[in-house]
DNA sequence: TGAGAACGTTTTTTT
DNA sequence: AACGTTCTCA
């Protein structure tokens, strides 16, 4: 119990909070922006932020918008808000931007030219439908391949772009000039689908908001308070989105942004971390609270990293407090190891050790920087027992069996909707190759409709023959009966119809392969899924916004997963492996990015060393795996950057390297070129450096014949050839000609 | 049309 | 090395 002061008590939910925490969460009227450093309590204060401003019936549950990046902090803030309250409470505006625009878009899907209905694709639909696009203009799809064309529209989708906004000038990345045209004939054809892609959701809402003002004054109206964590992390369309709900008519807006320019490490995505440089700018009269008493980590966990991202430029200016003055803690372990087994083994057997000492294996994590690099600790775990889990590695939905299943789903649902169709006509096989979907396509096109009214109709005239007409004959009579199973019996009893009549389920059976009885299971947990939702509409739903595998976070595992998976996560002991120059800073960042990426790098450092509570161990290896051979490595820039007193080193391998970072070493300019040969002393590596084939070298390749160097990019070059035009090339597959 | 061979690329990071 | 895509032939 506390006690309260005479003039104004306190509710508990506000007690042992500190003054800033409080500002954040009393100061409920006008603009205020919250930069909260790592572990400052910030998911609590926007918590009680939220039930704060309900306690005082400022708002009713459904007039607060609250956005959140991830589902997971949309989940965690709306179990913690019911906790505060006492109560669960539904309506809520609480969701990630994508979700929370999909709610407004089935409301006002007309202003776009969709319908309440429409289907959320995914990233196998968008690239099916990018390639279709492509066709006719007989684009070179080696030089210019789908994914990338898909990129450039996401781009624009992240910039609020519509097709009539983007300029000639904006578009000369992709296949000359023509990513305009492509894009508007993409949005055409999604539109005619009945189709929205992810960027659409904001990107429709975005339109709507703006030109329809009564849409627009409407949610003016509704929302009163406006709550938006990871702020750094938005987009410009994002920030568009948020600024046109924000700035009502009447008065100042009544937005509250939680974030940390530190902690920004989405720009890849399009995020701009100037939104949150330039809060106070675009709300004038804004308050600022700083949250800068870590309650996390230890002492020497936070000089460390703090130490590491005073290197970067460009920041609002935070440093991160112990919140208690005890504990100084362990300093941050630096272990050299030769390769990427030993990595694994050594930190296996810590936390082999660890557990011996009764250390819960689910408050130890191993962070890196890309998926791939959990392989070799995968193995290590295996071999000796220990229990692991990947988060966020191979996704339940991206399977290619709940992904076929689903899209009978789609096609159960919505038969209009075509690359549903698609997916799925020729699954199990049927006898409808690439010139046999043209022909069904032509016959739908012929009588305006879908491409499965298509089919029924070239079935009623006998357009199809033998096979193929008994076949989808079959698949068309199974969707039929489902869709009436399904009004008596219910979905789930309709979809095992359905896999079952049309075949598919049958496929997998007849499979010889090893992994088919795990696709059947797969299949099976996904029927028992759907079991939980009380239409298979709000299934789908569920499914295209929800990426996130379903956490099994009771269980006691060490954690594996990418630093940027680890944001806003905490563990008591954090392994960080691969601190080695190419791989942490990634050698894209390095060779692309420039300053600016380099930064992001290290603010990953920072999110990464921060999610410790009680031990960091940094690990970097000698030499690596790459592709198919072995590079040596060179410890990460980063390790040095963190104050000398902060961290402790040792490890037999190559401990006199440690000093010998990129920022003092020979490499300080450019990236280290490949080797091919293991066991290779630095000196080699040196004259690698010193004789590359510089640009305007003349070259032979096998293929490609004779050309020119036009660009070195470390060991890829970007060659003019005579013959073939421009290419990218590893280095080694040309050799010189004089 | 489909199976197998040959070829090329891949490793950022996610809603 | 491993995977996915395209190519080639039956």
């Amino acid at each position: 119990m506390t006690q309260s002061p005479i003039s104004s008590p306190s509710p508990d939910y506000l007690d042992r909070l500190n003054p800033e925490q409080r500002e954040a969460i009393e100061t409920t009227e006008g603009p205020l922006l919250i930069l909260a450093g790592a572990g400052t309590g910030k998911t609590r204060v926007l918590t009680t932020r939220f039930a704060h401003i309900l306690l005082n019936g400022r708002a009713r549950p459904w007039q607060i918008l609250a956005v959140t990046f991830t589902n997971k902090a949309a989940r965690e803030m709306r179990e913690r808000v019911a906790a505060l309250l006492g109560e669960t409470i539904d309506g809520l505006w609480l969701g990630t931007f994508h979700a929370l625009c999909a709610r407004m878009l089935r409301r006002h899907a007309e202003y776009v030219g969709l319908t309440t209905g429409f289907t959320i694709l995914d990233t196998d639909d968008q690239l099916r439908l990018v390639r279709q696009i492509m066709e006719p203009y007989r684009i070179d799809t080696k030089r210019w391949p789908p994914q990338g064309l898909l990129g450039v529209f996401q781009r624009w989708k992240d910039r609020g772009l519509t097709p009539a906004q983007v300029t000639p000038a904006e578009d000369t990345d992709f296949a000359a000039g023509h990513a305009r045209a492509l894009y508007a004939a993409y949005q055409e054809r999604l539109r005619a689908v009945n189709a929205c892609d992810f960027g659409d959701l904001m990107l429709h809402m975005l339109e709507i908001l703006r030109t329809q003002p009564d849409v627009l004054a409407q949610y003016h109206r509704l929302f009163r308070y406006i709550l938006v964590d990871e702020y750094q992390d938005t987009n410009t369309i994002q920030y568009l989105w948020l600024r046109l709900l924000a700035k009502r008519p009447e008065g100042a807006p009544n937005i509250a942004c939680v974030g940390d320019d530190d902690q920004s490490i989405y720009s890849w995505r399009g995020a701009e971390v100037e939104n949150i440089l330039r809060f106070e700018k675009d709300f004038p009269g804004a308050r600022v609270v700083r949250l800068e008493r870590n309650y996390r980590s230890t002492a020497q966990i936070l000089r460390a990293a703090s130490g590491l991202i005073a290197h970067n430029a460009d920041r609002l200016g935070k440093t991160l407090r112990p919140g208690s003055d005890d504990a100084r803690g362990e300093k941050v372990q630096v272990i050299s190891v030769w390769d990427s087994d030993e990595e694994a083994r050594i930190a296996a057997g810590a936390i082999e050790r660890l557990r011996a000492e009764g250390h819960p294996l689910s408050q130890i994590a191993i962070l890196m920087r890309a998926g791939f690099q959990t392989r070799p600790f995968e193995e290590r775990f295996l071999t000796l027992g220990l229990p692991y889990r990947v988060v966020g590695g191979l996704r339940f939905y991206e399977r290619a069996e709940i992904r076929d299943a689903m899209a009978y789903m789609r096609v159960l649902v919505q038969p209009a909707d075509d690359l549903a169709f698609e997916r799925i006509v020729n699954v199990p096989k049927r006898g409808i190759g690439a010139a046999g979907l043209q022909k069904l396509h032509h016959t739908a096109r012929g009588i305006g409709a879908p491409l499965a009214a298509g089919v029924l109709h070239a079935l009623e005239t006998g357009a199809l023959k033998g096979k193929q007409r008994e076949a989808l004959a079959t698949l068309m009579d199974a969707f039929e009966r489902a869709r009436a199973l399904r009004e008596r019996e219910g979905h789930v009893v309709a979809m095992e119809m359905l896999l079952e009549e049309s075949g598919y389920l049958q496929m997998w059976r007849d499979d010889r392969s090893p992994e088919a009885p795990g696709r059947l299971d797969n299949i099976k947990e996904l029927l028992r899924a759907i079991g939980d939702f009380g239409t298979l509409e709000g299934f789908l739903e569920h499914v295209a916004l929800v990426t996130e595998t379903e956490d099994q976070a009771s269980s006691d595992t060490v954690s594996l997963m990418t630093l940027h998976g680890a944001k806003g996560l905490e563990f008591d002991t954090v392994f960080l492996p691969g601190w080695e120059e190419g791989v942490f800073p990634s050698q894209r960042s390095l060779d692309e990015g420039g300053l600016k990426s380099l930064e992001e790098e290290r603010r990953l450092a920072y999110v990464g060393i921060t999610r410790a509570r009680r031990r960091a161990v940094i690990l970097h290896a000698a030499r690596r795996r790459i592709y198919a051979n072995w590079q040596d490595s060179i410890p990460s820039r980063f390790i040095a950057e963190i104050p000398d007193d902060a961290i402790e080193q040792s490890g037999q391998a190559l401990q006199e390297r440690i000093q010998l970072t990129a920022r003092n070493s020979v490499f300080a300019n450019g990236p280290i070129r490949g080797t091919t040969r293991p066991f290779r002393k630095l000196t080699d590596v040196r004259e690698e450096i010193a004789a590359p084939l510089p640009v305007g070298t003349r070259v032979f390749h096998q293929k490609f014949g004779y050309g020119t160097v036009l660009e070195v990019e470390g060991d890829r070059l970007h060659i003019n050839f005579e013959k073939a035009g421009e290419k990218r090339i590893m280095a080694h597959f040309v050799e010189q000609v004089s």
